[in-house]
DNA sequence: ATTAATTTTAGAATTATTCCATTTTTAATA
DNA sequence: TATTAAAAATGGAATAATTCTAAAATTAAT
């Protein structure tokens, strides 16, 4: 394992939020000024590839990195914000149902957020009549 | 709804794959020889805005689109390969264990398929040294 | 028939990611 | 320690997916 994967894996780990390829890069740059995207790909892959991180994608959004520990996603529909929420584990039940071997699962949970949710009344406010069919 | 967006909700529900924009756009082609691919993607927000189709996202896939019919993916984290599977409706489970309402949710299943697993039994026979680290 | 609104088109622009050839770094060995 | 081989990083070009924009075409409303 090199220095810049090191690096990759402890920003990725320390991160509460679900970093993409260039936010990694930012934040690797920080501690490695000559660094370069490719650099980062190339570790990001390597390290997934490893099961030391995680990938999680979004429709729309590019590809996040995040930690190995067992979580699950809220994603809001409308502003594309990503939480963290640990919900009962799957994995017994879904072996069981399935039969053959799974490596894993991703659960993503679809909501409003707060803000969202609190911006939509107001836009929906009888005198409002913006952004009536805005979402992503 | 215009004749495109017709044709494409048409050619989704249709599907027993998981399209793409370019391969909607390609199907959609046969229909309407002079149709453009922003006009596919205009349509496919249009419909998923709509919540007539649904979307789903494969790390390092293009965006793809399905019916909107419940069910979950297997993703074949060999090669890629989605394929769609039924299991135990899990609404009424994480709305209660989430409190505030919820959309819906997506779940991915992890696993190899059939055809990555022979194949990667073929590759780990001792004499064969091949891709001893491709996967996606 | 006229106007306004919506959709489509064509193509440029942007974003995310991969590829490739060269250079640099690291590790292994004489 | 110097030499070599292997692996990683760099810089930049290339590709793929998607969005944007402005003009043209279509549709709906008056």
């Amino acid at each position: 394992m090199t220095k810049n994967a090191r690096y990759i894996l402890e920003i990725i780990n320390n991160s509460q939020s679900h970093l993409t390829a260039e936010q990694v890069y930012l934040l690797l740059k920080e501690k490695n000024k000559t660094v370069v995207q490719a650099t980062v790909y190339n570790n990001l892959s390597f390290l997934y590839r490893q099961g030391l991180i995680r990938k999680i994608s979004v429709e729309g959004q590019p590809d996040r990195y995040d930690n190995i520990i067992r979580h699950d996603h809220l994603i809001c529909r409308n502003c594309g914000k990503i939480s963290d929420i640990t919900l009962a584990d799957l994995t017994d039940s879904l072996q069981c149902q399935i039969g053959f071997p799974i490596l894993s699962y991703d659960l993503k949970i679809n909501y409003i957020c707060d803000a969202c949710l609190k911006q939509k009344q107001e836009n929906e406010r009888p005198d409002n009549h913006e952004n009536e069919k805005k979402s992503i």
